[in-house]
DNA sequence: GTTCCTGCAAAATTTTTGCATCAGT
DNA sequence: ACTGATGCAAAAATTTTGCAGGAAC
């Protein structure tokens, strides 16, 4: 088992324990969402969301994928995500507080997550002197990717 | 006259420039657009330009302003900014490169600016490494913001 | 048994598109 | 005159809400 691998299991299991222990029910929509959202690495629209539950033959309504998103982003399980297309994307918060940040290519739409530990360090040192919690952050790159600059 | 009018001055006369530069005749409603988000230090939401323009007395098409707004951003001329509340607002990109990120808060709403050096040069620095052009990009903050810290 | 969860459908928002008309070059 | 720009209205896409039935506790 990977090291990746853990902490994604981890996250669905802090998830729902922190759900349970909130007092919410488990029901199978947000049940669905939650091992979805488990399974991945990166960020997934809510029709994406949607639309993978549907084709796995789960009966699951658009409203509840909304309603389970909405939630697990007012707990801070989820980290919702603003690409520039119009939608927002999820993705699991994981408790470590490890989290990666998002490139979009503007000619093929591709989303790149990456990691730079300089621009954590720069935001920490900045949240000191900012008159300003920072409960979380997003930063997102635009530009063209390898594939498409080459072209 | 501040440096910080002769800038935004600046960026309404460039705008400008570069619109006719690109061959785009002038007209009332991407005139009106261009020259309001000139007055504006921060981001601006599309309805909020529509409602401006139309209480201004201004004749001016909601259609009108997002044609001007796509355009203005297609041209580098604006920066799109995503804040979480569904909606996309708009700024200048000022010609200089100087710029400046978004703190939300997630009480009230507010939307604060800030600046901060180390932030641009880590910026800088990752986009040396990654393999990704980095034609913008954009940080947002979110958290309380002083006056709801303090409540 | 009570209360929350869910799916469906309708509504509300935000953004885009079609088209006839007007205006800039 | 030619062609892009504009306003209006309709359409599309995304997200929220109302409600009745079902499931968890």
């Amino acid at each position: 088992m990977t090291h990746a691998t853990a902490t994604k299991n981890d996250w669905g299991q802090h998830a729902r324990d922190s759900l349970s222990g909130a007092g919410h029910r488990s029901g199978g929509a947000r049940e669905a969402v939650v091992e979805l959202l488990a399974r991945q690495s990166c960020c997934l629209s809510a029709q994406e969301i949607s639309d993978e539950l549907r084709g796995a033959g789960a009966g699951v309504g658009q409203a509840s994928v909304y309603r389970a998103l909405d939630l697990l982003h007012e707990m801070g399980l989820v980290q919702r995500v603003e690409i520039g297309d119009g939608g927002a994307r999820y993705e699991p918060m994981l408790p470590g507080g490890e989290h990666h940040h998002h490139a979009v290519c503007e000619t093929c739409g591709r989303v790149t997550a990456f990691e730079d530990e300089k621009l954590e360090r720069a935001l920490e040192r900045l949240s000191g002197r900012l008159r300003h919690s920072m409960r979380a952050h997003d930063i997102v790159i635009r530009g063209d990717c390898s594939r498409c600059t080459r072209a």
